[in-house]
DNA sequence: GCAAATTTGTTCGTATGTATT
DNA sequence: CAATACATACGAACAAATTTG
């Protein structure tokens, strides 16, 4: 009984929602009836609510009641290119094509197109000058009316001068830029790298994700340069920073030959996960 | 003013936080002094406080203080393979020389053997019926004494059965377990699926990361599966599973042709991703 | 459509415990 | 051992959101 009390009450809930004795949207009893339960105040069980809220196991629901959380269906996006079109990643018509085989609504928001001069950020990964001249497109995606994720893609001015100029349409670029590009330059891609890492979202994220806003959701940030071939070998000509809310995606990377379909369903994914490291911590070295 | 008094607070420290008038380790003003400059109760300060930490922008240290959050330096794994040893994803030798050549000591447990019957979740990702014997070989990793990941990895036990015994050693393999299986049984890896998620982290990765135990910190989940070829396409003979803790750890993923350095340093991704979607939230369909 | 009842949210005061210096 | 700072716990009152009658 080392644990102080509300630690105590809400390991008594946690093991109650993961045992299943209470399932994914059921009502928790309500702060007066957990008070009278285990013999607390009621802000002592306010304090293991909001300790399981912040494990992401109850939500409260003002006026209403606690319930335990209901996990969205994940959507599991490839980030390997497709060979031919040198997509991937949740780009362009890739994107939608890999949504619609799995019988959901994609939608994405007309890009919105700036020229700008390039922040450090933009610069380095472009390997351009800060200040020089980049053009920026930015998109929302959605999945069945579900924000999915926010994406800037930025490009050196310079493609636009030497005749590429649909970049600048405010309109989605047919069969991807990455080919229109190929066509109207003669750029061929050779290759990208992605760089992903897990934060927690800024304030306008959260705004437009719908997230909570104190941050208990991550997002995943993915940071994709393309290159293209050069005399002392491949030069970033592209750069594209996506974030995507962690509680409603995963991803999939193919490496070499695999099989074309996935092995297991999204949801599975989840849950066999954390049985892996079950006696691990315990475990001595 | 519609905002409760102690989101006022905390969006105004949380301000001075992201402006750098709070610097990362210095401590804030103590709860009494909060309480007199925001004319507010002790109480009202500690929920301010509470959600700034769980926004995991501060942490608190009972006795001490209020300190803002200091990054821990990332650490950045490869996930795609070195098309030599078929290795990559933090996996035997090969996470080896890429913390080396990072300057950091890395350290890894001896693997922990066991032969159990096969659970669901590893039956369906190998394809082999659920309680077929498999072989299961448990690692942590270390970097400079910080624990990095956990990791599992699943052979059917027929693989022992032909010949590579190695694999019931307790022992690293030298050159990797693919290595070994090749030249034992030759058995070649032709490709790897991972699939990737974010979610909170169980009790015991918890304790054993010494992650907060509020869930605030979330882990990163790995599943790679290696498959070799069979009569009607890939075959997978290896799962592995792996935990990393996601306040320390990115990955990058090379497709192509691509410069074999990094453009830019593992810090920097964190403050930059955060500038890209800065006016996309508001910013209409 | 409105009022009452229910449920969570915010704020304060107070007392005492625990960790660190 | 004393002082300081955060942690736990209780009680109380009122506010805000939602459902119900």
């Amino acid at each position: 009984m080392a644990e102080p009390m509300y630690k105590e009450i809400a390991q008594d809930l946690r093991d109650q929602i993961e045992s299943g004795a209470l399932g994914p949207g059921q009502q928790l009893p309500t702060e007066i009836e957990l008070r009278d339960q285990y013999g607390a105040s009621r802000n002592t069980i306010r304090d293991a609510i909001k300790r399981l809220t912040s494990l992401g196991l109850v939500e409260t629901r003002p006026g209403q009641g606690t319930f335990v959380t209901q996990r969205m269906e994940p959507f599991v996006t490839t980030l390997t290119a497709d060979t031919e079109t040198g997509l991937g990643g949740g780009e362009g018509d890739a994107a939608f094509s890999e949504v619609e085989e799995r019988g959901k609504k994609p939608r994405a928001s007309k890009p919105r197109v700036e020229v700008q001069s390039a922040a450090a950020y933009i610069a380095t990964r472009l390997r351009i000058a800060e200040g020089t001249d980049v053009v920026t497109r930015r998109q929302e995606r959605y999945i069945d009316g579900t924000p999915w994720s926010l994406q800037l893609t930025a490009y050196p001015m310079e493609l636009v001068e030497r005749g590429a100029s649909d970049l600048l349409k405010a309109q989605d670029i047919p069969g991807g830029a990455v080919a229109y590009l190929n066509r109207t330059l003669g750029l061929a891609q050779i290759g990208h790298r992605d760089r992903i890492l897990v934060r927690s979202p800024s304030q306008d994220e959260a705004l437009y994700f719908k997230l909570p806003d104190d941050g208990r959701v991550s997002v995943l940030s993915l940071v994709r340069t393309a290159y293209r071939a050069g005399p002392d070998g491949p030069v970033p000509f592209r750069v594209t920073f996506s974030v995507f809310p962690a509680d409603r995606n995963q991803f999939v990377i193919n490496t070499g030959d695999v099989p074309k379909e996935l092995a297991e369903a999204a949801s599975d994914q989840y849950f066999d996960a954390r049985n892996v490291t079950k006696d691990n911590a315990t475990g001595a070295e």
